[in-house]
RNA sequence: GGGGGCGUGGUGAAGCCUGGAGUUCACGCCGGCCUGUCAAGCCGGAGGUCGCGGGUUCAAAUCCCGUCGUCCCCGCCA
């Protein structure tokens, strides 16, 4: 009735204290258990679930109810009969007897159950994602994902930051990840890219004396999906002048300490832990380790000093290493450990070692007898083998054999919940990676400052860059960098990384001019929104936490999107199909039709 | 670009390895019965081009090839 509110109570917030009194409550049909003489509706809205109690003698179009019909019920809260009470239920003390109800909205029927507890297929739930909603770990989800952008603006609002937003068409700058691209109409043949982070704008906001600058950006990489990856996703990107590695850090700290307080209900312990790049790859063969674990890997070059083992004694005449893993009691049969082996091969790794370690404190293996007995002492020794474990070993070059380990032990030791929380701050990149056939590659932005210019010059494969990344269960949670501000020392990284002065010029000339103002030293960060809320609530993947995610080849299946444009649209862009493209549209007709 | 898993009434699963009538289970849907359930129960019913195409075979959901979709991984993601 006009005027009148459309509810007067959400049905989750009904106590015992409201006993006695009238309500209106609206949402839907959770379950329905019609007895013929009385019909339960298990009513939820967005608070949570309350049973109502329809006496069909007085109100028969109750018999008509089904899952998901959108109601108004009017009605006296009531304690339940002595013995009916449900304790699982939050409002399970008590019920409402109905006096009226309004189906405000009847609903067809589902393409899935609205329950948890059946796996439905994800593409289903996408194409019906609004319906996926009314599932409690979607809401879950939503809620949490509210909950942490709120704490996290609180804390940095709390610092005095300021929350500016960047454009989200830019220039594009091709390099690393491919842009995605939007044809400009005003300007035939030009095209806007969207950001894949609003990295140099935040950096112009330094120059012109924000101060603290923090934004949640949504980000764009126009690359292959993966189960934590999207062609858009969401960054908490941060910015301060004035600034080193020390308060980023500590601020960034702050932040997911915030949105672990709201979403989990748990306390950090500040400072989180902090390992070098270096030593991130000694121990773990990984820049983002999974701490949550041991099997830390061990190097044993010095054990095969002199071997007469040819395939470890190859390896370290040409400079390799001997590294392995004990992977524990795997309990492995013949085939299973060959089964690792080929894992092995398949990440890189020209062979690998098993061992496994008999009753006796011996060491079986194809591999045994070109050992002396001291090599297999020492090698039980190192790894404190004790009866049934199995110890993996991979001898090739450190590049090569660190990661090929640090892929074992993920794949055998990774723990299966997310009870534990394992943050840690991975320090020191080094400036280049070195590629597999030996070159070097920038491993970060070139607006990363090195810690020593002149190594970088000299010695570049040496060479430290004041870069840090978070890293959490293994996961690579952001990363962030102190930047240059010094447009001398700009110009000459940007040499150093093979970028002309002329290529420099023309992509990033207006940025390099911004800097001969009087640029304070800045520096920031970035963490990854979706991926952190995926791990604090236990989600396999970040489609589960972002509300509209695409399918692996970037369709939205409940919009269709990417969609085809008009040949009116097209024109207005100054944009013809190639004849290939053009044709291959046809054939889909065709299919489709 | 490459490797792998999956695709069976609206949903989830079993059946596939070892070929023999679209068979089974649960939920949902339709009809009936039922006054205290809460994954209500009981009775009855409808609903499927076993993703699609080709091959092998007397016979294919099942075996083989291709293809499409989806998911996981490698490459890629400064």
């Amino acid at each position: 009735m006009a005027g009148e509110p459309l509810r007067t109570r959400m049905a989750g917030t009904i106590t015992e204290d409201d006993i006695g009194t009238s309500v209106r409550v609206a949402g839907w049909v959770a379950k329905r258990r019609d007895h013929g003489g009385v019909v339960f509706v298990d009513l939820r809205d967005a608070s949570g679930v309350l049973q109502i109690v329809v006496d069909p003698e007085t109100l028969p179009d109750a018999h008509h109810l089904r899952m998901e019909f959108c109601l108004s019920v009017d009605g006296e809260v009531r304690r339940r009969p002595a013995g009916t009470e449900n304790s699982d239920m939050a409002t399970g003390a008590v019920e409402l007897g109905v006096e009226t109800f309004v189906v405000l909205s009847p609903a067809d029927p589902l393409p899935f159950m609205i329950d948890d507890r059946a796996d439905v297929d994800e593409l289903i739930r996408l194409e019906y994602r609004y319906l996926d909603f009314r599932r409690a770990s979607m809401q879950e989800a939503l809620r949490a994902r509210s909950a942490a952008s709120h704490a996290m603006r609180t804390a940095l609002q709390d610092r005095g930051f300021l929350e500016v937003e960047t454009p989200t068409l830019i220039a594009s700058t091709p390099e690393g990840a491919r842009d995605m691209l939007v044809p400009s109409r005003l300007r035939k043949g030009a095209f806007y890219a969207l950001p894949q982070s609003p990295q140099l704008f935040k950096q112009l906001l330094m120059v012109g004396g924000v101060d603290r600058y923090y934004q949640i950006a949504r980000c764009y990489r126009d690359e292959d999906f993966r189960a934590d990856r999207q062609l858009e996703f969401t960054q908490l990107d941060l910015e301060g002048a004035f600034w080193d590695e020390a308060g980023v850090q500590e601020t960034v700290e702050a932040a997911v300490a915030a949105a672990t307080r709201a979403v989990r209900g748990v306390e950090l312990s500040l400072p989180l832990p902090r390992i070098t790049y270096a030593e991130a790859m000694a121990r773990y063969g990984t820049d983002k380790p999974d701490v949550r674990f041991g099997m830390e890997i061990e190097d044993v070059s010095d054990v095969f000093d002199g071997t007469a083992f040819k395939g470890f004694a190859g390896a370290l005449e040409i400079g390799g290493v001997v590294r392995g893993i004990n992977a524990g009691p795997l309990g492995l049969s013949r085939s299973g450990l060959d089964g690792l082996v080929t894992q092995a091969v398949e990440v890189g790794a020209k062979g690998l070692v098993w061992m496994v370690t008999e009753d006796d404190g011996s060491l079986r293996s194809p591999v045994a007898k070109f050992l002396s007995d001291s090599e297999l002492d020492a090698l039980v020794d190192r790894f404190s083998a004790t009866a049934g474990d199995t110890l993996l070993l991979v001898a090739d070059d450190a590049t090569v054999a660190a990661p090929v380990l640090g892929h074992l032990r993920l794949s055998l030791g990774r723990p299966d919940g997310h009870d534990d929380l394992a943050f840690l701050w991975v320090v020191d990149f080094p400036v280049f990676e070195e590629t597999d056939d030996g070159g070097l590659v920038p491993a970060h932005h070139p607006f990363t400052q090195p810690v020593e210019l002149d190594t970088m010059v000299n010695r570049p494969s040496e060479a430290i860059a004041r870069a840090y990344d978070l890293v959490l269960n293994g996961s690579e949670l952001g990363s962030g960098s102190v930047r240059i501000h010094d447009p001398d020392m700009q110009a000459k990284v940007f040499e150093v990384l093979g970028i002309s002065a002329n290529e420099a010029e023309s992509r990033f000339g207006w940025f390099m001019r911004a800097l001969r103002y009087g640029t304070p030293p800045h520096a920031g960060f970035a963490i990854g929104l979706d991926r952190l809320l995926a791990i604090l609530l236990g989600r396999a993947s970040i489609r589960d936490v972002i509300p509209f995610p695409k399918t692996q080849r970037g369709i939205d299946p409940l919009t269709s999107s990417p969609s085809l444009v008009t040949e009116e649209q097209l024109r207005e862009l100054g944009i013809d199909l190639r004849p290939e493209v053009r044709a291959s549209l046809v054939e889909e007709d065709d299919a489709t039709a």
